[in-house]
DNA sequence: AAAGCGTGGAC
DNA sequence: TGTCCAAGCTT
């Protein structure tokens, strides 16, 4: 793994993404509202809502002071809507503890609902080109296949794997935080989970994984995650009728889109309890105020 | 620490 | 068609 820098920067200057939330238009609050749209969602998904969700709310406190119900609503089909709550808890904390101003300390960011260690070390770098490692799942199976030798990382990032990033970091700020987004953009584009191009990789000629031929995963095995009939679809059935109506829905509405009605009421409950949903009087329900 | 949490595109 | 997967976080 002699020199795996130069390559890969030179590979992302050539190739690298003209995504809104780059570059130096891009606001720390754009970077920091990319960053949670972005956690377990595509880029091409993000793109739209991303923009309308800067549109009407162009700073933090613009969040803050909307209700947290309108921050779900705007978040429309993006999946795992607690994150437009925690997104909007962050903006309140923004603005309480920072003055309205994202912070650029890791610490600070990772005070923040919804931040963990990769949004933080992801918003420091991007945002503010501060040198920290970002370890996604990107630039973990780019590792792990040009310096481990196997198709896919662990579950959960090791003390080694980490060590190995923090050596890899380039030294002084501006080419770290190049390096950050450079890595993920090779693990995104070329270095992919399915179908990796290993003919247009900038070190194709270093990797380990390559070298040994491509060896099938022979780790543990990766669970998928269940969908038909579970909790998580029936939350999403509900979440989609109070989304999509104006106001208020009746408790009929919600039985016809989840008929079966202990599944129903738990999922009911966890919604209410999550803060997704509030019970309007005893017979509807509606997006929270 | 392992499981729960949405959604839709690609193959 | 069903399975896999996508810039994770929280408990």
């Amino acid at each position: 793994m002699s020199d795996l820098h130069a390559p890969v920067l030179d590979w992302y200057a050539e190739h690298r993404r003209d995504l809104p939330w780059r570059g130096a238009g891009a606001s720390p609050w754009s970077v920091m509202v990319s960053e949670f749209m972005l956690q377990q969602t595509p880029v091409a998904r993000v793109l739209a809502p991303h923009a309308a969700w800067l549109a009407r709310w162009p700073t933090p406190a613009d969040l803050a002071a909307a209700p947290t119900g309108e921050a779900v609503r705007m978040w429309g089909r993006l999946g795992y809507p607690r994150r437009a709550l925690r997104l909007h808890a962050a903006a309140t904390a923004v603005v309480e503890r920072h003055g309205g101003e994202v912070p650029d300390a890791y610490a600070d960011l990772l005070a923040l609902p919804g931040v963990g260690d990769y949004t933080a070390s992801a918003i420091a770098s991007f945002a503010f080109g501060r040198r920290h490692v970002v370890l996604d799942t990107n630039v973990r199976r780019v590792f792990a296949r040009a310096v481990g030798g196997v198709e896919f990382p662990t579950t959960a990032p090791t003390k080694a794997e980490r060590e190995l990033a923090t050596e890899l970091l380039p030294p002084d700020d501006a080419t770290a935080a190049t390096w950050a987004v450079a890595t993920m953009e090779l693990g995104a584009l070329v270095c992919t989970a399915r179908s990796p191009e290993c003919g247009a990789c900038p070190i194709a000629d270093r990797c380990a994984w390559l070298r040994a031929g491509r060896p099938a995963y022979d780790g543990p095995p990766r669970r998928g995650q269940a969908w038909q009939g579970t909790d998580r679809q029936c939350r999403g059935r509900i979440m989609a009728v109070l989304r999509d109506a104006e106001g208020p829905v009746h408790a009929a509405d919600v039985v016809a889109a989840w008929p079966e009605s202990t599944q129903r009421e738990r999922c009911l409950e966890s919604l209410v309890a999550d803060g997704l949903v509030a019970r309007v009087g005893d017979e509807s329900y509606a997006l929270p105020s």
